[in-house]
RNA sequence: CGGGGUGUAGCGCAGUUGGUAGCGCGUAUGGUUCGGGACCAUAAGGCCGCGAGUUCGAGUCUCGCCACUCCGACCA
């Protein structure tokens, strides 16, 4: 590729409403311009380097077996009708009407269409297990997107979904799965990913698995403990808590509290610890004319994700100002008109006892509160946020958090979809079962976030070679004179006849330090200076983009050079 | 969904008490330079987000709308 006629202007400045490193660098390069909010288009690098990361996903998913196909974008509201997902999902998926009046919807997953496709042309237990991918467009309205590539709306990704006699067979694909997910991570050269338990949300899955690229701008909390290994997301971690003193027991009191309505003011106008609180957080549900209240002790933090499992509702946080009988900043344990409303106890408050809690009514709270005593709740959930310091639920040492950004996921789904469309395969005794299912998802543009995220310098991006749009960037200083012009593109010509992706900066009239900056920027793996200055002495220049060490080699060893140095990045990253 | 912020040349921004629009980068042309974002000269490029209102006069003041963006959505 010509650097002249290449569309994408690279920028010295960062435009204003950038706020992270990899949306930067892939703006400054030219890689991505935004069309809308969350919308993006790929200019040609980001486009091949996109091909590129598809190339090594379809081989390692190829080589598990799976078959590639292509689900449609557009589907008809009767289709998703089936899974009952029509109505369970929010404004998130894009509906409209055809010309004929008819509801249709943008695929943001494929599950129904994947079930659709397999249901009655796979009948016999002998076609099983199969599995099929796609790599697509999605279209997802979120709510809030952020950080360029990394939450978009409209987005390329790989998602795969297999078929199996039994859970046992799902299984062992799922664990082939996940060693495939590492390959392809590796190889497109991320360092800093894992993998992690993560949450099965309302789909009532068994086991799921989050790959996380860690890192400060990440989205996700993860728990980790160095000592054994534990990792999970924070939606589904868990953890040892110390045991607290409660202090002495005594019987139960009204006291005046004023406006003392969150747990830092209790604490303060009592003058006691946050444990010897019982905090109330309401959320409403999705769709219903009911509430959820969780009791946690003070010092703890309600996990959204636990609770939406514990009550197998799609709650949203609430606001009680407003809206409800609830005496909002008062809200307790005792006396609540629970009409309407689920009431769930945290693990924390097992045993807990001279508790305060809210006397629901405006400026009171109740003291000397003992849950089995005087609240006796039926059980108690584990519904609480793991906090920094407490202790691995494995093997006891302290976890520690990191953030990470999702760059793919692994779910074990079981017999919801085939269930709920009624499709069923004949086993060797010749009964109708419905088959259990695994999904596999991989973001693409996130990928290419994720390696900008990882893979830079104060100068710009250092792409991976397995990745990297081209792999030579040639800088032909001084184009302007005759021999520099022919070496150039006899260098440029020798290398594409080679079937090695090359770019030439073959711009006249721009300085030496623009076309540094730039080859630097936009970060090709290979870069090769052809200077009157070199070929005075018949060399050129190689510099590894990575470590920028520049070595002088002569013209006619170029080409064998940089085969070398290919072959050995390509071997770092088998 | 709640709360901020910002909309002026392709990009980044300035624009005072209201008086007919500016800087840097980039682009074009000519020239001098040229191994780390060179210099000189000249030029093109604007519905000041959109719509009302106040005013002799609005980029500037008022109201409405739209777009983009950041933060929050654990407050009991």
């Amino acid at each position: 590729m010509l650097l002249s006629k290449l569309v994408g202007e690279r920028v010295k400045e960062t435009p204003s409403d950038v706020k992270i490193l990899s949306h930067s660098l892939l703006v400054r390069a030219g890689f991505i311009k935004a069309v809308a909010n969350g919308i993006f288009s790929l200019t040609s690098p980001a486009q091949l380097m996109s091909l590129n990361i598809e190339a090594i996903i379809r081989e390692e998913m190829n080589k598990i077996d799976g078959q590639e196909v292509k689900f449609p974008v557009v589907m008809p509201r009767e289709l998703w009708e089936s899974s009952g997902r029509y109505s369970t999902i929010g404004s998130e998926m894009a509906r409209f009407k055809d010309r004929g009046g008819k509801d249709m919807l943008l695929g943001m997953t494929h599950e129904e269409a994947s079930v659709h496709m397999v249901k009655n042309t796979v009948s016999s237990y002998a076609q099983l297990p199969c599995m099929i991918y796609q790599i697509q467009t999605k279209f997802r309205d979120e709510p809030r997107c952020r950080g360029g590539l990394i939450r978009v709306r409209e987005f390329t990704m790989k998602d795969g979904y297999s078929f199996h006699m039994t859970d046992d067979d799902l299984s062992k694909y799922y664990d082939k799965c996940l060693e495939a997910y590492h390959n392809i991570f590796r190889r497109i050269g991320l360092k800093r990913f894992i993998s992690v338990k993560s949450d099965t949300g309302m789909m009532g899955g068994s086991i799921a698995h989050e790959f996380m690229l860690l890192t400060d701008v990440g989205e996700d909390t993860l728990v980790l403990c160095d000592e054994c290994g534990y990792k999970a997301n924070m939606e589904v971690a868990t953890s040892k808590r110390f045991g607290v003193d409660f202090g002495k027991n005594s019987a139960m009191e009204e006291v005046f509290t004023a406006d003392a309505k969150d747990i830092d003011a209790l604490t303060a106008y009592l003058n006691i610890e946050k444990t010897n609180t019982i905090k109330a957080v309401a959320f409403a549900v999705r769709g219903e004319d009911t509430l959820v209240v969780a009791f946690i002790r003070g010092d703890l933090e309600v996990n959204e994700a636990k609770l939406k499992k514990a009550v197998m509702k799609n709650i949203v946080p609430f606001d009680a100002e407003n809206e409800s009988e609830l005496t909002a900043g008062n809200i307790g344990c005792i006396g609540l008109n629970s009409k309407n409303t689920l009431v769930v106890f945290d693990k924390s408050l097992e045993g807990a006892y001279n508790m305060v809690t809210g006397a629901n009514k405006a400026e009171y709270h109740i003291k000397g509160v003992d849950v089995s005593r005087d609240v006796k709740p039926k059980e108690f959930v584990d519904i609480a946020k793991v906090k920094l310091g407490e202790a691995c639920p494995i093997c006891g040492k302290p976890l520690h958090l990191e953030n990470g950004i999702e760059i793919g996921n692994i779910f074990q789904l079981g017999t919801k979809y085939t269930k709920s469309m009624n499709m069923t395969v004949l086993n060797d005794k010749g009964e109708a079962v419905y088959p259990t299912m695994g999904c596999y998802g991989i973001g693409v543009g996130r990928a290419i976030a994720s390696i900008a995220q990882e893979s830079n310098d104060e100068k710009g991006l250092i792409l991976p070679m397995s990745v990297a749009p081209y792999r030579v960037h040639i800088c032909a200083l001084r184009i302007d004179e005759p021999l520099v012009k022919e070496k150039a593109f006899a260098l440029y010509n020798e290398l594409k006849s080679k079937g090695i992706s090359a770019l030439i900066d073959d711009r006249e009239n721009v300085s030496n330090g623009v076309k540094f900056a730039d080859a630097d920027l936009m970060g090709m793996p290979i870069r090769v200076v052809v200077s009157p200055r070199g070929l005075q002495n018949g060399e050129m220049e190689v510099v590894k983009r990575s470590t920028l060490e520049k070595e002088n080699v002569s013209a006619e060893s170029v080409v064998a050079r940089i085969e070398t140095i290919i072959a050995e990045e390509m071997e770092k990253l088998k």
